[in-house]
Formats: C-alpha cells, sequence, structure tokens
RNA sequence: CGGGGUGUAGCGCAGCCCGGUUAGCGCACCUGCUUUGGGAGCAGGGGGUCGUGUGUUCGAAUCACACCACCCCGACCA
C-alpha cells in the first residue's frame, strides 16, 4: 500500500485528515485554517448545491448576492449578533498598498485608510437587513424569501478541514414576513428541507431538533437545527435554520404597513448550510480503504477497467456498456490509462469512493460477462454482459440505501437513553454517541454537565415525546429528555 | 490564545547529540525493456535557497539566539 491512511481504529482524527488529503477532496493551502478544495471535493459541493438549490426554488426563493464587505457600524446594531461574531472577523482597514523604501516589497500604505473599517462578512444577516429596508414598505413586498450562494470567513482558532475553516463556503437563506407564524412556520420548512437533503441525498439520518438558549445563534429567537452522528460517536451540526423575530427588523428599521394600514415590523429567519456537509459525508460513511460516497452525490459513479488496458476486446465492450450507462443517466468514466495497473486503479478508485466499479478482462470477453464491485460493502459479482447495465442502475440505488441503512442503524446502536448522572458518564467515556436524558432547563445546569463531561445540549429533539422524568444533575424535574453529545 | 510537535527534492523520512568529501533513502517523476484479474520488475536518469535571519567557527543541515510557517491536542465556534 502506497498511500496508507491511519486506520479509524488508531486515530479517528488522524484517518479523517488523511482522507480528506489522500482522496484528493482537498489540500491545505499557504493561508492558516484555508483550505484548497480540489476538483473532487469541489465537485461534491457542486451536486450538493445543485440539489439544495433546486429544493429552494421549489420553496419558493429565488437567489441573490450581497457584498463581501459589511462596514463596521452595521455589525453593531444588533447587540447580541456583535457579540457572537465580534471575536472572530476579519478587518479590512486600507485599501492599497505601496513599494517598501528600503526595497523590501511592499507594505500598507498609511495614507489609504478607510474611513469606515470594512468587515469581511462572518455571515450576512446586518447587510442584507440594511438593504431590506429599502425593498419593504407593504404587505404587498412580503415574504421576501431570498437565497445567496457565497463565502464567509470566521477567524476560528482551530481549523479542520471542512468541518470548520476560516473560509467556507455555504448558503444563506434570508427571509421576511408579516407574521411571527409565517416566519416561524418558514424556519421549519427550512430544517425539513435540510433534513430531507440530508436523508434521501447525503445517506444521512439526522435529528431535528432545537437549540436550546445558550446555543442559540447570535440575534436567534429560536434556532432549529438537524444534528448528525459521527462514527466516532462525536455529534456534528449539520444545519441550522433560525427564527429571528423582529430583531433584526428593528436593528435596521425594516416595517411595513399591513391590510389595516398599521405600521408594523418585519419578521425574519435565516438558515444555512456550508461545506462542512462534506465533512459530514466523509465522517459518516467513508472507511479504512478511502471515501465511500453515496450514489446520488457521487461526482463519478460508475468507473469502467479493462484488463489490460490496451487489448482492444475488451476495451470495446467498455466503450459500449459506458455508452449504455450514460444514456440512462448515469455517469461513467472508461479508464483509458496506460500506466496503471489493475490494481492500482481499484485502489485508486476506493480511496476517491467511486460507488461501482467495473472491471472487464480477456476472461470476460470470453464469457461474455464483467464483474461489478460495489464500494460500500467491496463485494464483487460477475454477470452476464447482456444484464450489466440493468444490475448498475439496481446497484446505485441499492448502495444508496445501504448507505441509509447502514447509518441509521449506527445511530440507532449508539442513541442511549440514562437516567442518572453516573450512567451518563459512563456511556460518554465508554461508547459516545448521543444520550437522551432529563434536564432540568435551566443554562446553569447546561454549563455545569458540559464543565463536568464535555457533552452539551445538542437539541431538544423534535419528534420527542413530553416524558415526566428528573434532571440527571440536579433531580429536579423535566417535561422532556434532551439529545447530549461530545460534539465537534 | 495555552500545550505539544514538525520544517532537509513533489510526498514521506534519515542525517543533527559528537560541525569536516559531491547531503542520503523510499515513494513519485523521466527513458527503455519485460509485464498487466488487487497498489509490477529490472536497468538507466533528472530533481535540493537543508523554513528565514543573525551569530559562533578556518568550515554550519549539524552549535547558539531570534523569528516565521504549518500540523496535532485543548478552550471558543457552522
Amino acid at each position: 500500500m502506497a498511500k496508507a491512511i491511519t486506520p479509524r481504529s488508531v486515530d479517528y482524527s488522524e484517518w479523517y485528515n488523511d482522507l480528506v488529503i489522500r482522496s484528493g477532496l482537498a489540500d491545505y493551502s499557504a493561508v492558516r485554517g484555508c483550505m484548497i478544495i480540489k476538483p473532487l471535493g469541489y465537485a461534491l459541493w457542486e451536486n450538493m448545491r445543485a440539489v439544495l438549490d433546486r429544493m429552494f426554488k421549489e420553496t419558493g426563493h429565488v437567489n441573490a448576492y450581497f457584498p463581501l464587505f459589511i462596514p463596521k457600524s452595521f455589525l453593531s446594531r444588533e447587540a447580541q449578533h456583535v457579540e457572537g461574531f465580534a471575536k472572530e472577523c476579519a478587518v479590512v482597514t486600507h485599501h492599497r498598498l505601496k513599494l517598501a523604501e528600503d526595497g523590501s516589497g511592499v507594505v500598507v500604505d498609511p495614507d489609504a485608510k478607510l474611513e469606515e473599517e470594512l468587515i469581511v462578512r462572518p455571515t450576512s444577516e446586518t447587510i442584507i437587513w440594511h438593504t431590506y429596508r429599502d425593498w419593504i414598505q407593504s404587505y404587498r413586498d412580503l415574504p421576501l424569501l431570498i437565497n445567496q450562494w457565497a463565502n464567509v470567513v470566521r477567524w476560528e482558532m482551530r481549523t479542520r478541514p471542512f468541518l470548520r475553516t476560516a473560509e467556507f463556503l455555504w448558503q444563506e437563506g434570508h427571509t421576511a414576513h408579516a407574521t411571527r407564524e409565517e416566519a416561524i412556520a418558514e424556519a421549519e420548512r427550512m430544517l425539513d428541507v435540510y433534513a430531507r437533503f440530508a436523508e434521501e441525498y447525503m445517506a444521512m439520518p439526522v435529528v431535528r431538533g432545537v437549540k436550546t438558549p445558550s446555543e442559540r445563534f447570535a440575534g436567534a429567537e429560536e434556532t432549529y437545527c438537524i444534528e448528525a452522528l459521527m462514527q466516532d460517536g462525536k455529534a456534528l451540526q449539520a444545519g441550522t435554520s433560525h427564527f429571528l423575530g423582529q430583531n433584526f427588523a428593528k436593528a435596521f428599521d425594516v416595517t411595513f404597513l399591513d391590510q389595516h394600514n398599521q405600521r408594523q415590523y418585519v419578521w425574519a429567519t435565516s438558515w444555512g448550510v456550508s461545506t462542512r456537509l462534506v465533512g459530514a459525508l466523509v465522517m459518516t460513511h467513508s472507511d479504512d480503504d478511502g471515501l465511500v460516497l453515496p450514489p446520488r452525490l457521487a461526482p463519478l459513479q460508475v468507473a469502467i477497467v479493462t484488463i489490460p488496458t490496451v487489448e482492444e476486446p475488451q476495451m470495446t465492450v467498455a466503450r459500449e456498456l459506458a455508452e449504455q450507462l450514460q444514456r440512462i443517466g448515469i455517469s461513467v468514466t472508461v479508464d483509458t490509462d496506460e500506466t496503471k495497473r489493475a490494481g492500482f486503479k481499484f485502489a485508486e478508485y476506493e480511496l476517491r469512493g467511486v460507488p461501482v466499479r467495473i472491471a472487464i478482462g480477456k476472461r470476460d470477453v470470453e464469457a461474455d460477462t464483467v464483474e461489478i464491485a460495489r464500494r460500500d460493502t467491496k463485494e464483487k459479482a460477475t454477470v452476464p454482459r447482456a444484464a450489466a447495465v440493468e444490475h448498475v442502475r439496481g446497484l446505485l440505488d441499492e448502495i444508496q440505501q445501504n448507505l441509509l441503512r447502514r447509518a441509521r442503524q449506527f445511530v440507532a446502536d449508539n442513541t442511549h437513553t440514562v437516567e442518572t448522572f453516573e450512567e451518563f458518564q459512563r456511556v460518554l467515556d465508554e461508547r459516545g454517541g448521543f444520550v437522551l436524558a432529563h434536564w432540568d432547563g435551566t443554562a446553569e445546569t447546561e454549563a455545569r454537565i458540559k464543565e463536568l463531561t464535555k457533552a452539551t445540549i445538542r437539541c431538544i429533539p423534535l419528534d420527542g415525546a413530553p416524558q415526566e422524568g428528573r434532571c440527571i444533575l440536579t433531580g429536579k424535574p423535566s417535561s422532556r429528555r434532551v439529545l447530549f453529545a461530545r460534539a465537534y
């Protein structure tokens, strides 16, 4: 094995880093905390983006684009918002460089200092709500349903490829509504879109819930989220949808006249998912041999390898088969690289997560068969050439379903219900995973549990039935279980 | 921002303690031949500001000091 990836059992974190780099998803860059998204990683993001974009449009949203830079004063308009983001903002202070007098290169020209500093957006609520003030006058202007695909910068202390980078790509939806109820319905609708995307496309089961007040987005009245469970038993917040109340409308003075000629503040939501989803996908399905990508998002679904590459009969079969697969909408490549041998290619396609690999050798040509291997289980089947297209079509569906099934089973196996604090600690230390437990509802208890165990309340699950119980820490009454985990 | 680690060829490393030929090794790369059903073999070849700076010395990858960068672990966050 020329390209050994650290096995998960040795060091999960190393495995992830190795895999991201060696599979060709991303590279480190010259800038701290910023990564280069390589063609494979970007293709994956493009596929995610295409599906999400379609789902947003199906739910009535349109795309727009707002500036990268935000005047510093905007950020301070909403008190909680600035508190939440102030510590991680990149700030532009000058607009010009000049040659250094000592010839050592360029220096910032002190004469080019900006009157007001510009913040590189960590999120766009402020500049968007500043704009919405001009766009909204009447109830007829509502709802305003806009999404933006953009990059944002958060100067994080500690970064990890895809999971937390200083610059990341995302989408941010920003909507304005006439009523509280409508805005809440919008926030819930978009959470539902995210959850469906995660399960149907990423094959990643998620728990839907709401954040506790201390975990809420800065400036939100309610933060809805989807939480996923990674293979090492740690949780990952995969998407959030916020009900912002009238906070931003009040901060930016966005009002409208209703049907009764009454001036009202607008109700808001914002919601986003980011390139973090690529990391989530990797951590959900992949194994020690490389990426495992769900067919519905895989940039390449089928790779055909002929053995040997150069000889004609098998190459002819490969090209015919590829054409037939393409015709039914399956992405496929015929590997014509004569400098690599079959074994090398097998390993390489596995590393890159291609769901289905087909091998065609002289033996197959003679028997009129092809060998079809699936990435998720690594099983191989020899099937008649005439049945290959249907086999592949069915197999891609089967892999998609199997990944979701497997991931669901994992979440089920790693979700524990506990009654006492001792049990809580033991489960976290020995097994990790999601832990359902009673909590007295106070921020103090939440903070204390975090301090003692490093576990946070990931969410208050939306589908959890109310249940009387006693808080695992304080013994005070609790009306429902909440979802705890150690998280990324 | 605290703790730890690493900077030597595209990648991974040895050499450094104890200074001294032309700085090595594996992978990758180039050429040729033989191969080709799970990361091929042989032969030949190309590729280096030893992170940066200053100092010590006849002489520094090697010793000293300073700086920089990146990675990992923590606290903070999508």
